[in-house]
DNA sequence: TGTACATCAGTGAACGCGCGTTCACTGATGTAC
DNA sequence: TGTACATCAGTGAACGCGCGTTCACTGATGTAC
């Protein structure tokens, strides 16, 4: 998100155009990659659809694996910020079912085709190096941190009480990824989406227990 | 699996030469694609790996994504046979319990660093192409009616009964999909191979109920 | 506010390599008798 | 079983294109006065 080098006491000079052509060199390689498949995509073609030189990619990287990397970075902490935005408004229902909390969360998180390729193709990638490994890991945890006290919410309005919160998150996370797949591979079929849904309830209520329980 | 051409009274000519360049051929691109990705690597990457000239490769297959799509489906079915032999043997146990059968249903299926990043890759690619979007969900299916059977014995015998087997697969697949991956970003952690048992058992027993319930 | 100057960002041409694709050819594999 | 012949499978050289990468350059953007 922040950029690493070392904070001069102003901005540097002339950071203008070259942050108006990084981004546009960021948004052209989604489109690209998405299109094309990352290991496709030429520098050539993410420059023609910037429209720029090659020559303005290397003054901005030293290399589409470079790229890829903040592009998906980029792209994650949006997507992220969506969904706290989105889910930020709490006045919809003062005690809401969990039923409902869950078609929220759901609402707020966007399947969508294209950065579905980017993610699959980009934690594919990852495999091959621990460095990047770890930014996966780490955006996962992130999206639970976003997720996880929406739900807890949900569930003390209900009279209930996470037994363990790991593990809640993990399956969380795990059926997200999975029934999203799923989504996209059958995008007409509504069956899938409310099979989602009530996947993420049951897990839940499986991952909980009302207080009486625990007596 | 089976060939596609008209099948004719004999087996080809000089059948035999062809029929081990092209596995050759097939073998090399998995490990190829494997460690450069499906994008990144070349004709020649895969011709010098199985140790032919390119002109051996045009003389097999028509393009890469061909080569692509024949090695996955005999990957994936070879792998789905793998399975089935292994939960064939049914002599364990006379009535094992639901997480006994979840175990060795999990042990038969290799989570395989390799094959994930292929199959990611593979389904990524396949969404941009209809075709090849029916041949991921077909799969999918083919999985489910290799497990379902095994997993519905064991509720059986554990006096349970199933009552959406759909909406089971689906949750199955989702689940397997999903904790495949935090099995291969964590590879050491054994708390993520135990949840990833726990959320199976979790839902077969959610979606499914005992005789009793049912009266 | 205006002008002269310095520096930076992106241009576009150039180079060369890797690779896709083709094809005439040779040695391997099968068939017929 | 052996030999002559036909056909097929893979070879390796050749061609050319697309693209990665570099770099001298120019026009854009900022600074100083």
């Amino acid at each position: 998100m922040t950029e690493l080098t070392t904070a001069p006491s102003r901005p540097e000079r002339v950071t203008r155009r070259r942050a108006e052509t990084r981004q546009r060199l960021l948004d052209a390689a989604a489109d690209v990659f998405a299109e094309e498949g990352f290991g496709r995509s030429t520098v050539e073609q993410v420059c023609e659809r910037a429209g720029f030189t090659r020559g303005a990619f290397y003054s901005n990287f030293t290399s589409l694996d470079e790229l890829f990397l903040a592009m998906w970075e980029q792209r994650s902490a949006r997507m992220l910020d969506g969904i706290r935005a989105a889910l930020a408004d709490r006045t919809a229902a003062p005690t809401p079912t969990l039923e409902a909390t869950v078609e929220r969360v759901l609402d707020a998180i966007p399947v969508d085709d294209a950065w579905y390729r980017i993610t699959a193709e980009f934690t594919a990638h990852a495999l091959r190096n621990p460095a990047l490994t770890r930014v996966v890991a780490a955006r996962e945890e992130a999206i639970l941190h976003t997720i996880l006290p929406i739900v807890e919410d949900a569930l003390t309005a209900a009279g209930r009480r996470v037994d363990d919160r790991e593990a809640l998150g993990r399956a969380l996370v795990a059926i997200h990824d999975g029934t999203a797949v799923q989504v996209l591979v059958e995008p007409g079929n509504d069956t899938v989406r409310r099979a989602r849904a009530r996947l993420f309830v049951t897990v839940v209520n499986s991952y909980s227990s009302t207080d009486t329980d625990r007596r």
